[in-house]
DNA sequence: CATATAAAGGATAAAAATGTCTTTTAATCT
DNA sequence: AGATTAAAAGACATTTTTATCCTTTATATG
């Protein structure tokens, strides 16, 4: 579905998002250790992010990773696609070229809408919508 | 969402579904040709299915793979389950141990039902249920 | 300016997935 | 029985994903 590094992605920012402020900035290995993602290799992820403008970094001492506001208005389906590239989730169960209704593959009606419905809604949540769902009580953030 | 063995499995399951029968047996190499999966590769993956009778299989002269009336009625699900393992499409986005409603990741709605309705559908439709979909023109397997 | 801090970047390593090749086993046919 | 056919099995190669380590660059502070 989404690969590994992705769910680190989405974990280290919501992390970021609930956790840090621009006034409080937090270092990769305080975001590794209670998310429980490899500290070198979250560093990656992060330094990723950090170049296409998802997450906010600052460098030295007092330095470290935040989310600014703008940051935080980001849709979920960006982070995916930084990390895992466009058409893991759009492509086509059985390898198909395109994915569309006109020319289904046998596997795409056992998918129905919902691999649409699920991309529609990556798109249209951001990271704030989420925290807020975290800060409602209506999800958790796994550790 | 599902490995690239996992679709070779159901492509070629359905090829044999459509072009073989028991007194018409296909050779590896002949459904590795039409549907564009390396051949030697694709002998493993059938070399497994028939370990694990989704495929029925005869050795020597007069040989190859076919499906037998009882493979036919064999889930998708199972092609899936016996190459990718049982939690590849049930396992949580973000790595909980376990995905349900009662304890939701903060991606969880963003699935929504529609992982669970993906996986009750590929346990519902058999070989035979997509085929006739294929014979009725409502989809085209890939080649 | 010197030093410490922390991310950025580069090089490498380990593991898993994918792909290929060769040998062995079972079945058929002469 | 001997030869041929084709899957089963095992060994090996490549690529991608995941993970670690070391060096460099930028920033802050004394
Ligand atoms: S055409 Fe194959 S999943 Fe849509
Ligand atoms: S709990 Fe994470 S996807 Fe269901």
């Amino acid at each position: 579905m989404i690969s590994n590094s992705s769910k680190y992605a989405v974990k280290a920012v919501l992390y970021l998002a609930l956790n840090s402020s621009e006034s409080h900035k937090i270092l990769a290995k305080d975001i590794s250790s209670p998310t429980n993602i490899p500290k070198a290799y979250l560093a990656k992820v992060l330094q990723e992010l950090s170049r296409h403008n998802i997450v906010s970094s600052v460098k030295g001492p007092g330095g470290g990773f935040y989310l600014s506001e703008d940051n935080k208005k980001i849709p979920i389906m960006k982070i995916i696609h930084v990390i895992d590239g466009d058409n893991r989730l759009t492509s086509c169960m059985l390898s198909l070229q395109e994915c569309d209704e006109e020319n289904p593959c046998p596997m795409h009606d056992l998918v129905g809408n919902t691999k649409v419905n699920f991309v529609k809604n990556l798109e249209q949540n951001t990271v704030e919508d989420l925290v807020e769902d975290i800060r409602e009580g209506k999800s958790f953030l796994p550790l």
